[in-house]
DNA sequence: TTGTAGGCGTTATCAG
DNA sequence: CTGATAACGCCTACAA
């Protein structure tokens, strides 16, 4: 009989080994308890778990992660969190994620591509199984990581290059849509405004121009770009400029229901009556859309389907099986609602 | 000289021994290189740093949170991430504990203190080198847990009992004054909308009725608390249901400025003046209430600065030293504008 | 300044 | 069904 050393680790942590001595079985025997408990008698099952009870004993994850080669952990990388959108869509990717166990590391890039690349970076050094990142704008060196790391990605929101996977929506189709929908309403001269030019912004607006291009109402004078962040404020200083720019405008189609809601806090105050004067319309449908004076006219897109297929596909690549199709269209929905 | 047998490796990726073989070296040298470069000559660093660059090799997290008996990772319990104040909270945090080089595990528990435990439980395996929790209503073992872990907590959001490390606000208060300003502003008939009644909202309402009870003008049908989640569109329903039970109600607290902009967005639909024939007040000065017509009064709650100051303290605390003082109160500012 | 030995806690592998 | 052994990739401690 051998006798068992003493073993003072440095965390000072419960460990498989000290349940083992505590009720003389091994580690391994331990850990199959609380891994593959079909494996193991139900007497050593039973007092392993009481072992595990009394102590208070957790897992080591990095242990687990070294020993293994896989972390079950999945990296999301999402340009904003003050967005409401990427919330929807993380709420989408953890109720898929989170039952089959897997762990959700959040990076939030600021919309910058530089920002990704390091985030991404620092989160491969976790192994993680999978990737879910937002858009197809990566750097080269952030492609690099990718392919190096051989880890699936799925792309969120928009859909690219057919050998990518992705889950999103054409943004220039909504765009483009929306746009003819003002057309028909009988709307002239019809303005865009645009903050944070984001690529997703920018497919809506070129299919804003393709529109009315089509339409024969190309109107230069009513597009309004703008790379600050969106927001409710801007919404209103740029209806601001954009009136003296376009003072003939009849209708607004804002990149985004931030900055439409600020548009129209801006008309009430200013006395320009919606859609009577100014139609006015928004993109994404956010939850003050439904309810604000007047009710916005805008685009409804799947957020947390998005989200929730997009966990979907990568879960089906991380166990090895090949996701068919590759890249899946959620669509929008235009919601006609009372300012247009 | 011994012969280096190959090392086929289970997953495949590059390790500090490949690198280290590359040029000839030892894997501990390529570590130094890494972590205290000033301990490895300037001819060796550059191979080093060269082979790094060459292979694309990342340190494995797992393998260094092992052999250190540290994650260099933090985890942090939210109750919402749709709340944008939570999301401001993140900001500060990150901001502080990003150039500290500590990742930040963000756990939503979507208000249910179960749904604490067994997140925390699950962070826990990755032995976090801190946590960051919000509010005071652990359940009992989510206290044991984190009591056996061992491991530095910082409270958010409210203070607690003074042997605690908490940043936040005496959210008590902040609902007294609000109703003093109210009451002060000549209202008598003062209404409390409240929805999700957390544990912040029913000090607030705490608040609200020692301020009504001081003043002689306790109002019990003026209150009106609903568990449903908050949002605009309830501020809607129940701006209806509390005019049936308190139709001569003068001005409306809502416990926070969804609920009130839902309010505001009802009372101009239905014609209601505001603040004329009804004062409407909220909490925490989300984005669109500067915008909102009539502009909303509420309070001001320092998010982004409560988040920063927690993780300070965090950070002292996980470096062993002792915050002074443990607990900090951020305060809160009363923001007057056109609907009180 | 560099290297060797050994361990961190868990699991794969193979043997009983 | 159970266990011994040897990784996993990195770092601490000590030695040279």
């Amino acid at each position: 009989m051998s006798i068992r050393k003493p073993r003072p680790t440095r965390s000072g942590s419960i460990t498989l080994a000290d349940i083992a001595e505590r009720i003389g079985t091994s580690a391994i025997t331990v850990s199959r308890a609380i891994n593959t408990p079909h494996l193991v008698s139900a007497a050593l099952r039973a007092q392993i778990d009481a072992a595990i009870a009394e102590t208070g004993y957790l897992p080591n994850r990095a242990a687990r992660a070294l020993a293994r080669a896989r972390s079950d952990s999945v990296a999301v990388l999402v340009p904003s969190l003050s967005n409401t959108v990427f919330i929807e869509i993380l709420a989408g990717i953890h109720d898929v994620l989170q039952p089959h166990g897997y762990r959700t590391l959040i990076g939030d890039t600021r919309y910058s591509a530089a920002q990704e690349e390091s985030l991404l970076r620092a989160y491969l050094e976790h192994s993680p199984d999978g990737l879910l990142i937002t858009g197809f704008e990566q750097t080269a060196a952030t492609r690099q990581l990718i392919a190096n790391s051989r880890i699936p990605v799925v792309h969120m929101m928009e859909l690219g290059p057919a050998d990518a996977c992705a889950v999103g929506l054409h943004q220039f189709d909504a765009g483009f849509a929306m746009t003819r929908h003002l057309i028909e309403r009988g709307y002239r001269r019809i303005g865009f405004l645009g903050a944070q030019l984001d690529p997703r912004v920018m497919e809506r607006l070129a299919g804003y121009r393709a529109a009315l291009q089509q339409a024969g109402l190309v109107y230069p004078a009513g597009e309004l770009l703008d790379r600050t962040p969106s927001s409710i404020g801007l919404g209103v200083q740029l209806l601001d400029r954009l009136l003296q720019q376009a003072p003939d405008c009849d209708a607004l189609f804002c990149c985004n229901d931030d900055l439409a809601q600020g548009v129209l806090f801006e008309c009430q105050r200013r006395g320009i009556r919606v859609p009577q004067q100014l139609a006015v319309a928004g993109f994404n449908d956010l939850a003050a859309s439904a309810w604000i004076n007047p009710r916005l006219t805008t685009i409804a897109t799947p957020r947390y389907a998005i989200g929730h297929a997009a966990a979907t596909m990568l879960l089906q690549r991380m166990e090895g099986r090949v996701p068919e199709p590759a890249q899946i269209d959620l669509g929008y929905t235009l919601v006609v609602r009372e300012s247009t």
